[in-house]
DNA sequence: CCTATTAAGTCAATTCGCTTGACTTAATTA
DNA sequence: TAATTAAGTCAAGCGAATTGACTTAATAGG
């Protein structure tokens, strides 16, 4: 019939469907709440008994869960409660930022099992690739010698880098333009044999802030991630949302004001960047990262012009977020030292008032997440972790 | 185990949540593509023939669908295509407006089968509610005698109101406050027997563009409504999104600029309420839409004075929700007079420049959506059917 | 004109994962 | 010590999709 326009429709699912979303629900009951019994997992999940028993045996068998000792607690028959196996499963990670690398290696709790990181060259993306697969090499290396059978495991590759993706060529060269054109996650999936997805760095954030940060369980939650720039990752539904063209939260490009082409992007006032210029650094130089520390412990001046300023506009980027999503919180995470974020995050308040408050709140408004930064990596890694394992409709269906 | 503090998990699943969703992809399938045969179907959604022959029966045998004649075209038995049969299901769509409300019914495919409208006193829920039950009523006899057992087939009853929801006790009468402290979904549900769901009105909208308008089959779309206030109805992922509260995409409230307390909100510049300040017109008054649609035709001075500077806002309201959303296209909605809306159109334009104007663009930036005044209340009525009939992530697990 | 080919759709048996209901085990309470 | 409560198992059953062979009915080509 359709031979012209491809019919578009869902894909329908079938008994695997079903299997395979009872055992991700099962695991991840298992991550938000600890330890359950087959009984506790019934009950949470509306399945038998029965069928929960067959699938916990299962997954017991695949090496992703196991029981710990049996527990007396009142009347009836002691339970056996079950938790997830952190090396049931593993993934690496990959962050590509402007001038350097990082890999790590993280098991199915998210916890850091390797890492590695390099100096990377801008605009020599093939170069960078072979960097790149060395490292993660090492890393693998290392993972094979801690865990047998740990190849078998890996999930996937994940790799986080600066966004937006897939717009007409830059000039700027801190936007990466080289990399933006080179077939890179091709060329990572040939080298490593693994399969291979892509976030911006923000996303990377908001899925770490989920696995093991502030958004754990948290089902409508956005990060406002500040690196070298500034985007939103943004969790909707309990699941990371992309948008059409996998550009979702890059509000760095937002013009802070509707006075025309003139007026500034977010980006300019409110990120590293800024701040660099500001300062006069060099963002390529060394020891940055323990410089702004320093700096920002001593309350240096010149330091809290800037922080006045772009809380002012980090301030107002909370209200919009807050005004459009309707979060349940609003988590700031950053590369930058601790002692800077901490900053930002005090000159940020009061807030402005909007819609997010409300008599009842359970969760802060707004809060601090990691500023670890290697925080982006480990996101990177979620990321394939949370695609083989978290309950999801497209996991349910039929085919990609 | 825990009894403390409740378990947190997903609901698990079964055949039954299996066969639903598979209902519910055929039905999506047809109302998208028009008509399909079952070979069609099966290639679509990679069932095999045998599963689409087996639901397609069924769907037919509960009148959801109907056969077409046999078509023969190339090689092969000719083909017997499907389509939705638009009588298969009903529902009431609810529009409760400051002074007014409307009612409407419609059926599976979104056409509007009886309507219904009256005047409502802006303080009084419960005298209100009365009038609404009258109105239900009434356009429920008028589709039984259109179509017999047309009640077993009403769906339920959806509702538009003006948002957001669950805030602090407002004193702006405008704000209906009086009605969002009543119980009306309570009391609808009792007067009614139906199912009652509620939505504001740039849900609503959203969700009447998707069923019959410009959004119908796009999974990523913002739809920009102009009411007396101003919102966006969100569809991401091809669902409707309405955040932790309900509230998401409640743009009126956001303020205009970082500068502080003193900001205006977006809808005191680029909202009807805005405009009949602009112009010292009552809201209340009557023939007032004519009146606006006449002066819009005329190109009346003190209009085109409002309409640049709502214009130049809402340039603005765009470039943010697609740098936010990334979406596949912005659709402008409004309760104005299409001529209003359409100057409206034209001075937004050109765009401000975004992530959004990228190389292969297949749909429009920004395009025109239904001005129809009804078009709310249509989207009320849609929701019960989408919630019925749509393949979601929520209708294959085992409950609410 | 006749045969090969192509494609839609059916039939009947099979498979697989969840459900059902009875049963076993093992604790606490009275 | 008996009754009660609850976890967990056993074995049969069920239901929806799958499988592979088969039927039907058209066109293409010699």
């Amino acid at each position: 019939m359709h031979d012209i326009s491809p019919i578009r429709a869902k894909s329908g699912t079938n008994q695997e469907g079903t299997s395979a979303h009872n055992r991700r629900v099962m695991i991840e009951a298992l991550r938000l709440n600890g330890a359950l019994s087959r009984a506790d997992l019934a009950r949470a999940t509306q399945l038998t008994k029965q069928a929960v028993s067959n699938i916990i045996e299962d997954l017991e068998r695949d090496g992703l869960v196991v029981a710990l000792d049996a527990v007396r607690k009142g009347r009836g028959q002691p339970f056996t409660p079950y938790r997830l196996v952190p090396e049931g499963a593993f993934a690496i990670g990959l962050q590509i930022d402007r001038h350097l690398t990082r890999v790590v290696v993280v098991d199915l709790v998210g916890k850091v099992i390797a890492r590695a990181e390099a100096g990377l060259p801008l605009d020599e993306p093939s170069a960078g690739v072979k960097i790149i697969l060395g490292l993660v090499d090492r890393v693998r290396r290392e993972l094979a010698s801690l865990f047998a059978q740990s190849e078998r495991r890996l999930v996937g590759l994940g790799v986080a880098m600066p966004g937006p993706f897939g717009l007409k060529e830059s000039d700027d060269k801190w936007m990466m333009p080289a990399w933006q054109q080179f077939p890179l996650l091709e060329t990572l999936a040939a080298g490593t044999g693994l399969n291979v997805g892509l976030q911006n760095d923000a996303a990377a954030c908001a899925t770490a802030e989920r696995i093991v940060g502030a958004a754990h369980g948290v089902d409508h939650a956005i990060c406002l991630y500040i690196g070298y720039g500034i985007a939103a990752g943004l969790i909707l539904n309990g699941e990371l949302y992309n948008g059409g063209n996998g550009n979702a939260g890059e509000i760095g490009r937002a013009l802070l004001s509707p006075a025309g082409p003139g007026s500034t992007p977010l980006e300019h006032r409110a990120s590293l960047a800024s701040l660099y210029q500001h300062l006069g650094l060099d963002p390529a130089e060394r020891g940055l990262y323990e410089t702004l520390g320093a700096l920002a412990l001593q309350g240096d001046p010149r330091i809290m012009g800037w922080v006045e300023r772009a809380a002012s506009d980090l301030r107002w980027s909370v209200h919009l977020i807050e005004t459009i999503f309707d979060p349940q919180t609003v988590i700031l995470t950053s590369t930058a030292p601790e002692a800077l974020a901490r900053l930002l995050l005090q000159a940020m308040h009061p807030l402005l008032p909007s819609i997010a408050d409300r008599p009842a709140r359970r969760l802060p408004r707004l809060q601090l997440g990691t500023t670890d930064p290697w925080a982006i990596a480990v996101g990177a890694a979620a990321e394939p972790i949370s695609r083989a394992f978290d309950p999801r409709f497209s996991a349910i269906l039929k085919a990609g």
